[in-house]
RNA sequence: GCGACCGUAGCUCAGCUGGUUAGAGCGCCGGUUUGUGGUACCGGAGGUCGUGGGUUCGAACCCCAUCGGUCGCCCCA
């Protein structure tokens, strides 16, 4: 054990239950952006450094610390994508995908981010992903917003879940209210916590949403964004709003919501549970109409969100268990039956019926084997009147059972086990022997 | 990068103020029992006590380092 490598830190290996969950939020969201008609794309986990550090911003934690950067044998320098959107806005440069814009575009896999891990955070984690590119439209925040609405709903967690929705304005919007910001945190700089002291330089806006209560009693007086919206952006905030309020979204406004990056533009949201410790965001993003721009592109307006599988995956109690499935398992205990065990076992999955065989170990315990794998009933294989033949005897923990020659296992395991086997038109054929 | 707590069998854990061959349950393998049954009993395999150093007559236990895990800070999904 001692040479066996291990995991790399922050790395999962995900089994059993917490897969079934991970699997089921994914088909969930696969479901519903198929619904709202979000096209399906694929890009590539790694992509050039600079795609990450031009879009994200090089003062960001993300791209100052937490990136996993390589050079490879052209002495390029390359980076593990530590989120989707800046992959995918170059992706849409690079195949002139504004040939389809407005876009709507979805996807989910694996990101990569170096942080000391903690509850609902990884080195590798998931994401699902949607994204409107080439849409001014407060609409499509509004589509986007519903469309996640939904997929909580659907996902069964929408309880205690709350969408904390904001407006950043427009760049110039953005730049007065921080403008404005930095002013008033600087005349009480002495009096805030070291971190948000250090934040007044890199990136005053956070300083907003510091949990140090030093820093509490002044953010509650602060400058507030609403004072230095422009006209234009307070209509686009209040279209946003007018369109969720339609839908039937509900919605609080968290004038303090920033985001962490540095494209963000107008609409800023996140869907906050306080089920996950310190991780309470299960779904964020905003809109970003400056990113296109900043990888070489024309400028083009966009929104999108994202959010993480295993948070998702933790909250998500209901997933269907891949026990809850009825099993029939196949087992004898005549020894020199286990060919025909086989032979029906196959038979039955091909037919649609979700099945297990137990013909090993002791022929006396492979009963009993059976019964604790069985969630539909054990089906006991039995030596036919001759050699080249047998019979089915299907048990379960009711009161059902019955006795069938092979070629009625279909019926026996409607009957019996309550299984949808209508597929099954296999007949045991008799072999020669 | 910082802090707190934790590493004993495949899994969940017990192991007293340091004391002799480190235990239990579950799981696994074998035997017996039962024979419309989710049983009971017996036996077996499996552990460099995370790793390395130190203290001590003696360390799973105390000290240091290191690796890993968990949770929190920063930041973020």
């Amino acid at each position: 054990m001692s040479n066996t490598p291990q995991a790399i830190r922050g790395t999962q290996d995900i089994f059993g239950p917490d897969a079934e969950a991970f699997a089921h939020v994914v088909e969930t969201f696969e479901r519903v952006r198929k619904l709202y008609r979000f096209r399906r794309a694929e890009m590539p986990v790694f992509e050039k450094t600079e795609v990450f550090s031009r879009s994200i911003g090089e003062t960001t934690d993300v791209v100052s610390k937490e990136m996993y950067s390589f050079r490879d044998r052209g002495d390029e320098s390359l980076t593990l994508r530590p989120e989707f959107t800046a992959g995918i806005a170059r992706a849409y440069l690079t195949n002139g995908w504004q040939q389809f814009a407005p876009l709507k575009v979805a996807t989910h896999g694996p990101l990569f981010r170096y942080e000391r891990p903690q509850k609902g955070r990884y080195r590798q984690f998931h994401q699902i992903d949607a994204e409107v590119i080439g849409a001014g439209e407060p609409q499509a925040d509004v589509e986007l917003l519903v469309m996640a609405d939904q997929l909580l709903h659907e996902l069964g967690i929408a309880d205690g879940v709350t969408l904390q929705l904001n407006t950043l304005g427009d760049g110039a919007s953005r730049e007065a209210w921080r403008a404005a910001l930095v002013e008033y945190f600087r005349a009480h700089r002495a009096d805030l916590s070291e971190d948000s002291q250090d934040r007044l330089e890199r990136n005053p806006l956070r300083i907003l949403d510091s949990k140090d209560p030093r820093d509490k009693v002044f953010t509650a007086a602060a400058p507030r964004i609403d004072d230095f919206l422009s006209a234009e952006a307070q209509d686009f905030f209040g279209q946003v709003t007018a369109g969720l309020d339609a839908a039937g979204v509900e919605w609080t406004r968290a004038p303090a919501l920033v985001r962490g990056l540095d494209y963000y533009r107008h609409t800023a949201f996140e869907f906050v549970t306080d089920r996950l410790g310190a991780q309470g965001t299960v779904l964020g993003g905003g809109r970003y109409d400056g990113l296109i721009e900043s990888l070489g592109g024309a400028p083009t307006p966009a929104v999108g969100w994202a959010a993480g599988i295993e948070r998702l995956a933790m909250l998500v109690s209901q997933a269907p268990k891949l026990d809850a499935a009825k099993v029939a398992v196949f087992t004898t205990e005549e020894p020199g039956q286990e060919d025909n065990v086989i032979a029906a076992t196959y038979a039955a999955r091909r037919g649609g019926v979700a099945a297990e065989m137990v013909i090993t170990g002791s022929p006396r315990k492979r009963f009993d084997k059976a019964k604790k794998a069985a969630t539909g009933g054990v089906v006991l294989v039995l030596p036919g009147d001759d050699d080249s033949s047998f019979s089915l005897s299907f048990r379960t923990s009711g009161d059902g059972s019955a006795e069938v020659p092979a070629a009625q296992m279909k019926r026996g395991l409607e009957s019996v086990f309550d299984v949808d086997a209508s597929q099954t038109r296999w007949i045991v054929r008799k072999r020669d022997r």
